[in-house]
DNA sequence: AATGAATGAGCGTTCATTCAT
DNA sequence: GATGAATGAACGCTCATTCAT
């Protein structure tokens, strides 16, 4: 299935995951067919076989293809500070922001991460994106910018934070990926206790 | 389908929907046949539509009750304390026990939440927890315990983080409720800045 | 099968015999399950095959039972007459009568007649009935009161005038079985070329 | 299901409908499966499920052919004459003639008459019929040739007589189709008290 | 590269019937 | 007599995948 493509090639298979991206995140991913998709898009079935060995495998492609994709967005945004904590902030806000922007991306992120199936082939790319949540924390840590404690745990109740406000906040309510941003931030940064400030909140 | 059954009618529920849920939990609800639940279980096809409408129905009853029995455990535990931060804590320790207790249902929820079909039949569940939540939030909030913000985000960040620990740590790594508990409720209550410290962190 | 009923089952008995038919008129004889019939009733399982040995022998029993009440009914209505003209007429409203009277019934013969597996089973009936019809048009012949034709063809044209009057009329529009009787008699009288007349027609 | 279709898939889809009129004929609808179908022309079950998209779709596909080219062909029979009357039994005869040659299709609109489903959707198309049937008598009446009367009642005993003894001398006896139409337009042009005679009938 | 046609195992569900109590 | 529970073959239908053209 390793094709070299000419640049029509190119183009049909990108609108082919596109669009199965969209079907995807709308109905499902058992409940869409391969018919469906080519039907909707008004191929034959040896299109997408095409171009694909399976539905399977149909997936993983677009959902390797978005980890990268948001992970080098987050890179890009966190890489320029020199203060870890600025970095952690940065990544939340990318994150916020690429997620805004593919919310169909993240309906099927969600879909594969709780299934038994594909959750666990997802896994390496959530290790690259925790290992450099978890590499600012050290950080900040090493330099007495954030209490010490185990940097796995606190790394993962960002992502936590980050991840459960995108859903609520971006994919059920469409609020700006600015405003969730700040909020994820600012409970991050200081919990319940700490004081509330700064810039505020601005969600509802 | 709402049958009169006797005793025996409603332990052969029982069996059923526990064996189901094992079943949902370790392969997924879709790669799950009703076959494979009956054959499993040693009885007839006809037994398993004698006591539910269809495979989506057991699916909602399993829900709607673990949701049912969740809220219970964390209510029982909330009730006493006068302190509405303590009450919160109480919370977030009985859901992290309850997940571990269940492990199958947690698996369940993760499924059900992130599908398109079934995630919005669990909203009025979630909406009732989250008012509980939001509720105690907002008493802290009045109280002067927690500084002012929108109980609606802060309640949600804290769920985000609960939800997310569990999932990683006790779904993922089977560590000991009481110490996700814990984690959870440091973060919660200082965030990355506040001060690490009291009985401090176990995990791993 | 051939239980020794009590008061009370042979009540039990007609009450079935009447909720299926109706049902079966309803929806259909393979549609209407077993289930919905002692459903409807309020009653077990059992009780059905505690009356009847099958669906099917059910089905059987309402028709032969509803084949001899018709043709007692027509009996009863032409028996008088010495004219053999006047009794196929009084054959005829007495038929009208009879399906406006048992709607259920006259849907439930036009299904039985169409079946591949009853139709043969109600031959011995409609060759009863047949045989009534024709003994009186072979008296017409030799009486001279009809022209001489053979009397299974003319007896049948008859019957199809009738039924398929009953059909549209009084199954399908609910007109009064006086006015179809007339409406068919007038018909079978004189066709489409002799003088229409006496009580005209009042359908529609 | 408006599928494109070679050349092969016409063919293809034309067998299908054939030889399921022949099983649905013989055999009855309910109690043929589509496993039978496909099985009994050695194909897959989807082939079946390319062409239809329902077994009820299918029938109702045969039932609607098959009535477009009844129609068609009374109509070309009808349609010569200036005389209202002859029209009407150039009706009748092609009628015969076409039930004739299509017994399986015959079989199938009794059943599909009687059924609480398909019944009603064979509507449109009885509808159109006895419009033409209609029209015809009505001009009979206003040119004189026949007395005045109900051309809607009138018609619906044409038709009965037609019909049954289609039924019984076509479906269940196999009479020549001539001798069936000659007996039926005999009896709808005098009825019972008008002169036999002409042709006379060769029934039996 | 692309099509329409075909495959067939497997799905969720139904239902006439039987049975233990 | 009557019940709720159980059976299991059969049903209509789906769908990822393959194939001939």
């Amino acid at each position: 299935m390793d094709r070299r493509l000419t640049q029509r090639g190119k183009e049909r298979k990108r609108q082919l995951m596109d669009f199965a991206a969209t079907r995807f995140a709308e109905s499902g991913y058992h409940p869409t067919s391969v018919a469906e998709i080519v039907e909707g898009m008004g191929v034959g079935k040896g299109v997408f076989y095409w171009y694909f060995a399976s539905k399977e495998e149909l997936l993983l492609e677009i959902l390797r293809e978005a980890q990268l994709d948001m992970r080098r967005r987050q890179q890009s945004e966190m890489g320029d500070s020199t203060d870890p904590v600025d970095r952690l902030e940065s990544g939340i806000r990318a994150t916020m922001y690429w997620l805004a922007e593919h919310r169909d991306l993240m309906s099927l992120f969600e879909f594969a991460q709780a299934d038994e199936h594909f959750g666990p082939l997802l896994r390496p790319g959530r290790d690259n994106s925790m290992s450099d949540v978890m590499r600012h924390v050290q950080e900040a840590m090493v330099a007495g910018r954030v209490p010490n404690g185990d940097p796995f745990v606190v790394s993962h109740a960002i992502i936590g934070v980050t991840n459960h406000l995108a859903r609520v906040f971006i994919l059920g309510r469409e609020e700006p990926a600015e405003d969730v941003a700040q909020a994820a931030i600012m409970f991050c940064r200081s919990g319940l206790l700490g004081q509330r400030g700064g810039t505020g909140c601005r969600l509802r």
